[in-house]
DNA sequence: AAACTATGGTACCGATCAGTAACGTCACCA
DNA sequence: TGGTGACGTTACTGATCGGTACCATAGTTT
């Protein structure tokens, strides 16, 4: 009944969200949610509060509006890296162990579909799409920082590890959306202490 | 300059395919290659050398065209199996690396985009689609059927390996639609064989 | 007060989407 | 020979797509 937005609080200037970010933030739930070519610009704006126009105004185009959603992920990826490393620093192991374990529980969220970047490589195969380049780079920024992690940790291989690794979360990620995720995060954990394991004391 | 459809040669009967079939396999051309959102049923039609109208007498909506599509390659999938059991027979170890191999070639094949079932499963997040069913089903008893042999090779805890190497195959399909796909075949037969030694000897 | 900027609102553009109606044609079969 | 059904062709529907023109308004600056 009552506007909530009647009640400016005379402070003003700090609690409201400019279009860019609120649009932003849209595009990336409805993006992941629905599918990158399953939404329209229209129905972002809308659920941004504004408009197609305003849209315009702060992104080119949807193929760049797409590539800056998937900046965004790849931000939040790479925020989520350097978080573990402040939570075990010194310890990369731990870390390592702290990343699967973040992703079996993702794996295990029914809210979740997949690593975003995945799926929008999956949705767009032109190889000229603005967004290609973000996701190879962050894919290829991710495997180098696993495969550091694995060296760091006295892992033998450590490269041939992160592979397993990224390989294994991957594909779980993607099974999860086809075939569900019952008691799928408890075998990857399994699986990748298998495979850390197997790197530990032999050459 | 001449066209082809002038020679009928008296025969008749064999070598015209039903429009049913051409239209299933442009559908599966373009589906794959383009991604399902992004193909209209006009641009199948054209493709399959018909129309429009035909196609929607053999199919009643673009989503049951996408069931069948999915339906036809989860055939193809099943034939492949049929098809290493003939040419391995009474050798499931056999059956299974040649699975792997194949699947090794696949994903080092740049003209490949992975799986098309799991393709469909991120592009048609809607979990009432006519698709998932086919996705979920296929998925399942390639599942069972790797277990199966895992078992008959006598290899230990049979389900956990077919995961295993299933997780490590489904991740490299799509992780070589982000990153590429440079020596990830190679690595993945490497990783495959430590996987399927990890279960030989002991529990 | 005047000017400028950012935002919102509405209406529109051409193109394409999935799906359908109506008609013509051809082959095959009784 | 006449009929029947599958196929091809064209044109169409209403909806939605990405993207834009135009104008009104609010807030800030000078």
């Amino acid at each position: 009944m009552s506007t909530a937005a009647e009640t400016p609080l005379k402070a003003g200037k700090s609690e409201k969200i400019p279009p860019r970010q609120r649009i932003l933030a849209a595009a990336g739930e409805l993006f992941y949610r629905h599918g990158i070519r399953a939404v329209g610009v229209e129905s972002i704006a809308e659920a941004a509060g504004t408009n197609k126009m305003t849209l315009y105004r702060h992104f080119d185009s949807k193929d760049q509006l797409v590539a800056e959603y998937l900046r965004q992920e790849a931000g939040k990826s790479d925020a989520y890296w350097t978080e573990l490393a402040r939570a075990h620093p010194g310890d990369p192991l731990a870390q390592i162990r702290a990343w699967l374990a973040g992703m079996a529980a993702h794996v295990a969220d029914c809210n979740e579909r997949g690593c975003a970047l995945a799926n929008a490589a999956v949705e767009l195969p032109e190889k000229d799409h603005p967004a290609r380049v973000v996701i190879e780079d962050c894919k290829r920024r991710q495997r180098a920082e696993l495969a550091g992690l694995c060296g760091r940790a006295g892992l033998s291989e450590p490269e041939m590890l992160a592979d397993e690794l990224l390989l294994l979360i991957e594909g779980a990620r993607v099974t999860a959306q086809s075939m569900g995720a019952d008691g799928l995060d408890a075998r990857l954990v399994r699986m990748s202490e298998a495979l850390i394991a197997a790197h530990r004391g032999n050459s």
